[in-house]
DNA sequence: GTTGCCGGGTG
DNA sequence: CACCCGGCAAC
């Protein structure tokens, strides 16, 4: 959710990737010296005042220019880093998404940034509370960018992401992350291969053992092709209640969906797929292997869906089309999975149904006559707490 | 038909 | 959350 957003401004914005470099060589001055910056002063000193230094330091002006083209080394050897680190990354993205914004801003914190001083054109603010407390000092988005590139190497996800989305074989929900839900529901993720049937605590778990047992992979996700078949589902155990009888829980019994919301929401003129809300089975969910389950699959095509977004960033995409985005993506996908949990949970109390009571009940006790003597239970036709079987 | 009780609706 | 009820299945 969120994150899909965050990925698509990370895009949008990381897209010129030597250039912002080159354009703000201050920022890496910064970040190479740790020294903190003073980007109200250099922004909002007035051209008088400028020109005073000048002319009081005027004899010291080689030196910056100096130093400048010693930075444009420097620059060099780091662009040409990180381009190489962002090529020999792996496609998929193995931190939670989440992390993105911490990631930001932690090297905003440990680099000595301060929002105010580059988050002041508003294009971060909707993500992050900034610390605008300058005001008069807008940033250019360029200087937005600026200093993008150099958060990279302190970042495990979005740089990945920049080189999925460009080289076009994005495998970018390698591990859709569960999210915390209520009612002590505990994730597991069940290997849906024929006579396989395991059963794993984490995506990336089934995913290898997919990926090593079934696939005949050896290596890890760095030799997939994209066109890897993980057939699996996400089980949701009910640990309060039904978690013995989900244990045994066979292929054919109801399962819940994949939390992929944006797989089929992709729409081919690039805009976000609100309208396909209703449709939630893949292409290849139709030919997993059991056809009652809808099958998580790692198909690079599927990966890209959410990606798509920012495809439009060339027609206007803006952070407040990026709110949108979540704004869709997030409470549909939360209430049909709890709708499918539902049905499930449904279906396996019709076929764990207890059965009837032996034992006398508020009913029969008391009788109809008296049936303010009756547990609450009983009045609300439910189970009789008073005479447990 | 009676009984127990689950799921869902309502306030 | 308390409260109520439709409806189902077992009896």
């Amino acid at each position: 959710m969120v994150w899909i957003a965050r990925r698509s401004l990370l895009r949008r914005s990381c897209s010129p990737l030597v250039h912002t470099v080159m354009y703000e060589p201050r920022v890496l001055e910064h970040k190479r010296t740790g020294r903190a910056l003073e980007p109200e002063k250099d922004h909002t000193r007035s051209v008088s005042l400028l020109e005073q230094k000048r002319k009081v330091v005027s004899s010291s002006i080689d030196v910056p220019q100096a130093r400048k083209s010693e930075e444009e080394v420097d620059m060099d050897k780091v662009t040409a880093a990180m381009v190489l680190t962002s090529l020999s990354t792996s496609p998929l993205v193995r931190s939670p998404p989440v992390k993105v914004s911490e990631g930001l801003n932690g090297s905003w914190k440990d680099g000595g940034f301060t929002p105010s001083s580059y988050s002041s054109s508003g294009y971060w603010s909707w993500s992050a509370p900034s610390d605008q407390s300058n005001p008069s000092t807008p940033s250019p988005p360029l200087s937005a960018d600026s200093f993008k590139p150099f958060r990279m190497p302190s970042l495990s996800g979005p740089p990945d992401d920049i080189i999925d989305e460009h080289d076009g074989n994005s495998l970018l929900f390698d591990e859709p992350i569960p999210r915390k839900r209520k009612n002590s529901m505990k994730v597991m993720f069940k290997c849906l291969w024929k006579n396989c049937g395991k059963v794993l605590s984490t995506a990336a778990g089934i995913q290898r053992h997919i990926r090593t047992v079934h696939l005949g992979r050896n290596c890890d996700s760095e030799c997939s092709d994209g066109e890897e078949d993980f057939y699996y589902t996400e089980i949701k155990l009910n640990t309060d209640s039904v978690a013995d009888g989900l244990s045994s829980l066979s292929p054919v019994s109801p399962s819940v969906l994949s939390p992929l919301p944006g797989l089929d929401q992709r729409q081919p003129d690039g805009t976000n797929g609100a309208k396909s809300e209703n449709s939630t089975t893949t292409p290849l969910s139709r030919s997993a292997p059991s056809a009652l389950y809808l099958v998580h699959t790692d198909h690079a095509y599927q990966a890209t869906a959410p990606v798509t977004i920012p495809s439009a960033s060339s027609t206007g995409f803006t952070p407040s089309s990026s709110s949108f985005s979540i704004s869709w993506q997030s409470p549909p996908t939360h209430t049909r999975s709890c709708a499918h949990h539902t049905h499930a949970h449904t279906e396996l109390q019709c076929a764990f149904r207890k059965s009837r009571g032996e034992g006398k009940k508020c009913r029969k006790v008391y009788g109809m006559e008296n049936r303010d003597m009756w547990c609450t239970a009983c009045r609300w036709k439910k189970a009789c707490q008073r005479f447990v079987d």
